[in-house]
This record gives structure tokens, sequence and C-alpha cells, in this order.
DNA sequence: TCAATTCGGACGGAATCAGTCTGATTTCCA
DNA sequence: TGGAAATCAGACTGATTCCGTCCGAATTGA
């Protein structure tokens, strides 16, 4: 029920990398040095970004990268998916068929409590997290319900 | 973001405990018959399950297991909880420090996300699990935001 | 007192993940 | 036009975690 820890560095690195938004391009070794992460890790991480269009590489002298949309339009859910997949939290929904669906009636469920996790990502772009979150939390699903 | 197989299945386990309610005890034996489950993983599931009261364990002769609570006061935040411990997408949550704080301005976001997680693990009880689900899925996080 | 049944901890195998390294591609400058 | 610099991209190794299994201890009913 964990995020992977790799996930977790991207958000972190969208996060800085958003910070240079105006500056031009930055390099991986750079967002390495800002964040304290290993340079490796992060070379990882922008391949996988640029790969879902979070980031925008330039290769070459002076190349760099630099956010793929603007800040407003990044979501965690995106950065999340872009290094883990779709966001499920049982392969079930992934179409997989479940060696143990005679006991199990949670099959129509599941999609419920995804939808419910992917939208609390979705609603926290890259430009939120640069200021402190709104005083009022969302609603708690419970609360709904009532 | 799985949610780990044990977990997966403690959640078939105790839907099949329930449906043996009004029979008296079950074993775990019966419990990994029915669901097909490894009895040796059947007992590790209930070892953890009856330690967090969600199911009341009888032992020695002609003993065996039943729900520790009616299927209604039982929710799959209970039984994810039981065996993962409490539900939390990151350590940080957890009161542990982060190494790369600097750079992240993520640590006021998290509750948000894991309230809403949780809450809609919570909103699902055992007694539900052995209908279909209600008509009207749960509305988006998204959606309560506009 | 004996037999039946369950609980609890310890062990081995497997899969996944984090981290590191080396090679290929692209661009700028002389 | 050729060389050099800087970057990205993929493959590999080590470690951690998790799953599944087994065996001994404790408890209860006959």
């Amino acid at each position: 029920m964990r995020l992977s820890n790799l996930a977790d560095y991207a958000v972190i690195t969208m996060c800085q990398a958003a910070t240079h938004c105006g500056d031009g391009r930055v390099s991986a070794a750079e967002l390495a040095a800002e964040t304290g992460l290993p340079v490796p890790t992060v070379q990882k991480l922008v391949s996988k970004l640029t790969g879902a269009g979070l980031l925008r590489s330039v290769r070459g002298a002076h190349g760099g990268l630099q956010l793929g949309r603007p800040a407003a339009a990044i979501t965690v859910a995106d950065i999340v998916e872009a290094i883990e997949g779709p966001i499920a939290l049982t392969a079930c929904v992934d179409h997989v068929a479940c060696d143990f669906e005679a006991g199990c009636n949670m099959r129509a469920h599941w999609p419920i409590i995804n939808v419910a996790l992917r939208g609390a990502l979705a609603g926290i772009s890259l430009a939120q997290l640069r200021n402190p979150p709104a005083a009022r939390p969302l609603p708690l699903i419970e609360e709904i319900q009532a």
C-alpha cells in the first residue's frame, strides 16, 4: 500500500524542476544536487518522466530539461502513473484473471476505491505543491456518504 | 501502490468467514478449502485478523473461528490495516524523518491523500461485500473540488 | 489422561526494487 | 566539416522485502 521510493522521489524531482520553470533548462545533475538524490537515480526518473511527456529533454551541449506542460497542468497522479504505471490497488482491475474469483465479491468494489484514490492524487497539481495546501481539507468519503 | 497479496487474500477470507456467520464456528482449513488459498497462508492471516479483533478464535477440540464483530461493523479498511498496518502512501506521514525535506513540499499534502484513500476503504463494510455495490458510485474527489 | 485443534515463531525461496555503470545520440564551437 | 562536450537511454548487480511453508507449544473437550 506504500508508494515506491522512486515515485516519491519523482514527485520531489518534478517539484524542484518546476522551480526552474523560468530559468530555461536544467540538467539532471543540478536537480540531483538540489534535492540530495543520487545522480543516476534522477537520470532514471527523468527518463521515465520524459517518456510520459511530463518533462522535455534537449540533448547535446547546453542541453537540459524543462517542464513538458505548465506546472498547473501536471498532477501528482500524472507523476505517479509515469513511474509506477496505472494507479490501482489490485491486479484484478487490470483485466487480469484472478484465481480466487469464486469466493471474491470485491471485483465490483475495487474500481470505486481506485477512482477515489486517483481522484485524490489528481486533485493536486505541481503548481499547488509550491504553495501550502488549502486551509480546508477535502471532505471525507464517509462524510459524503452520510 | 499495489495492495499486498496477503491483504487481498485477507479480504477474501473475511468475506468467506462472513458467509458462515450463522453456522457457529469455522476452521481455518475449511476457509482455505472454500477460497482455494493455501492452508498455512490462511492460518497466518487468521492470526493477524484475530489479533486485530476482527475474528474470534476458540482453541481446542471443536474449536474454530467466528467474526469478532457484526459484518456491518467490519470494513475493508479494518482488514487492510490488520494485515499491513496503518494505511498511508508514504513513510513521512508516520512521523519518520525524510531525508529530502529540503526540496519536498509534499509533507502537508499527503495527509489529505491518505484520508481520502482510507475513507474509500472504510466506506465498504463486510456486509456490503455480500451484495452488489450501490448503483450510484461514490463522487469523484475532482467533482467535489469543483 | 489422551486426542484434536489452533496459535505463534522460524526458515527457505522468489520476486521486486533501488542503485550503479557503460554505451549511444545530439548539439555547439573552432 | 570535424572534434569535443554534455546529455540521455538501456542493461546489469546487489539488496531488501514479501510470499509461502513447516514445526513446536498451548489449549480445550471427551
